[in-house]
DNA sequence: TTTTTATTGAGATTCATTCGCTATAGTACT
DNA sequence: AGTACTATAGCGAATGAATCTCAATAAAAA
């Protein structure tokens, strides 16, 4: 399987866009992060190791990442986008506490199921989904039963 | 069933806030919007119609037709939230066309059966689901197709 | 090297959304 | 009805994420 840098520079020559150290360190750096993240705190991250990158230099590369099925938007919350990279990941979905705002990730089955049955009922050309399930987690849950006996 | 008039004012008392000739407004223009609406258009519409509301109460109100459960938040794009109003409809999910973003609704069977079983899973209590499938369309579809064999 | 031009950084700009403030008007209680 | 209390409306200012401008730089190709 190819490196994420390897699918990045590929797709830099399929494009004719040109390589610079900023865009290589930028997805290095997403690449290290184990989980959601957003655009100050990549760039607050990369500032806090002394790499200097402008954050219009992040805004600029985070597309191209996306472009090629390095990175995706996860959520838009608190007034801006979370991202995840994606590359090497099996795709999954999010369930997700609407109380503490915890994330579960989940795999699933038959959705594959489902989007054949899409393309075949609507005659779309599928490429993706995102299934995001909302609800309490366990100790929220019984945060919330607790509440409400008293 | 109450009407969505109804259930908001139930949702006032509940909250101890207050009925207000500009809310009601608002709600009323959602619920004869067929289809997905953002902020802009629905204060433009309601200017049109020689309605007086300003765009900061629509902001205001949003949230509370969200929390009563009437409006939803479909996606952000373009820079801003699209809504739509959901009271009195079956759950739906949304079958995007990534060219043109036209939006096929579609019905889901066997979402619930999943939701049963992340409930088991990981201890969660179910609130809602959001599914949103991408492709193309059958039209956009075609076209990419011809553009590729050229 | 030289040429060409994509990319960078810094600051200015845009624009959706929120905030601060004052006047108004719901609501509850005489 | 009248009064007190305070949530809400409207307006304009403020905020802040994202984009744009532009001069300087540095990839890539010749």
């Amino acid at each position: 399987m190819k490196s994420e840098l390897q699918v990045f520079q590929d797709y830099i020559r399929l494009r004719e866009l040109r390589r610079t150290p900023e865009r290589e360190r930028i997805l290095r750096e997403i690449f290290e992060i184990h989980g959601h993240f957003d655009v100050d705190g990549l760039y607050l991250q990369l500032k806090q190791k002394g790499v200097k990158v402008s954050k219009a230099s992040i805004y600029r590369a985070l597309p191209l990442f996306i472009d090629c099925g390095l990175v995706r938007e996860v959520e838009f919350s608190q007034g801006h986008w979370h991202y995840e990279h994606i590359y090497g990941h099996s795709h999954h979905n999010h369930l997700r506490c609407l109380s503490c705002g915890e994330i579960q990730e989940f795999e699933n089955l038959f959705l594959h199921c489902l989007e054949e049955q899409l393309a075949k009922e609507y005659g779309y050309r599928i490429k993706s989904h995102h299934l995001q399930v909302e609800g309490l987690c366990p100790a929220c849950r019984q945060r919330e039963d607790e509440a409400g006996r008293s």
